[in-house]
DNA sequence: GGCGACTATATAACTATTTACATAGTGTTC
DNA sequence: GAACACTATGTAAATAGTTATATAGTCGCC
């Protein structure tokens, strides 16, 4: 459903499906992942739908590529798309729910569970205040006079800084509440921070 | 993946398919989400492995139903999962996609899409803090006297409360950086909060 | 007594996603 | 020169999830 589109935003620049891969991994992996496999047969099929056109190009390394460009008709099935509002689809997150049943084993595996998760989310972080940094030493040191584009990149990883930062919080807050139980039934366990 | 071990967790209390929808809908459904028609066939197939145990009993209305009851070995399988620490899958975040390639429609058009976002979330805040609010009045007035099973609840509450908030928060500081810029374009754009 | 709403279970067809495999060129390292 | 890593494109098989449809009992309404 989403894919094709996405696929469509970043081809505001020509790019193969190695190349397409590439970028997923750079930003868009933090709210949009797709496996390879996944993506050619999605491009092929947008090529036959004509939202894309492609080209063979040589490479510098390995074989040729088959470089994707999107067209009029393209651009305007992703404006549609932007234009028909946010899609919501219904989130799974399997870590909430394995808290939600996390009474059905002992506290101290409890308190190893949220330190695992505050520290997963303390690194991912980590990576998003590395990408801000990197990004404000260019052009992002005016927030309000970037251009548009640059903009909505920015927000999007404001969304990301903030949650992350969030859930941080929200694990200690956890981490605080497991560990009075723990010590009121006589054990103890000091609040180590787990670094991998 | 993950769908047989959230059965399994909900499956504390014996259950049929339609119950165990019924509970999805109840609070399960911020986190996870299932249809009936993959209900249906993971409990078939968890009977199958030995994880559950099934017999008919009469409904009061309607068809006879099939009560589902956890097997150790089911909640043996429970435990190894919860304890196999936090699974994180890749999330996909469908509106941030869209909010990241937002510079391809115009500006007001934009604007319209974080009012969207911002009173989805906004509404989703509200029927997390009524849930906490008719729960607060039952027991949850202490919160750390809680028993476990409540604690790990008003866990993953407190998440989804702390989420939606801040999203709202979010959503309102990206409008005044869009807005600033229609105004500066001599457009004019009152925050109307749109409530349907 | 027919209709719609709700309870209850299930299958079929389709779409989306993941994992595994197949193929081939290019460059580096032992 | 063999092995390995990386570039490059794809197919096949399996799992996960959605949408549509079928069946059947109960209850209240008109």
């Amino acid at each position: 459903m989403s894919l094709p589109h996405v696929l469509l935003g970043m081809l505001a620049e020509p790019a193969s499906g190695y190349d397409l891969k590439q970028r997923f991994e750079q930003s868009v992996r933090y709210f949009w992942y797709a496996e390879l496999s996944q993506i050619y047969p999605a491009l092929a099929k947008l090529e036959k739908q004509g939202l894309l056109r492609s080209k063979q190009a040589p490479s510098d390394k390995g074989p040729s590529k088959k470089i994707y460009t999107r067209t009029g008709k393209g651009k305007r099935a992703l404006q549609e798309w932007l234009s028909d509002g946010p899609v919501l689809r219904t989130e799974r997150l399997a870590y909430l729910t394995q808290l939600f049943f996390l009474d059905e084993i002992p506290n101290a595996r409890r308190i190893e569970f949220m330190q695992e998760l505050r520290d997963d989310f303390a690194q991912r972080l980590e990576e998003l205040k590395l990408i801000e940094r990197n990004w404000a030493s260019e052009d992002a040191r005016f927030p309000d006079n970037l251009p548009d584009g640059e903009l909505v990149k920015h927000m999007t990883l404001r969304s990301g800084l903030m949650k992350y930062a969030m859930m941080v919080e929200w694990c200690e807050e956890c981490l605080g509440r497991l560990e009075s139980r723990q010590e009121s039934t006589g054990h103890r366990n000091s609040r180590n921070r787990k670094v991998s």
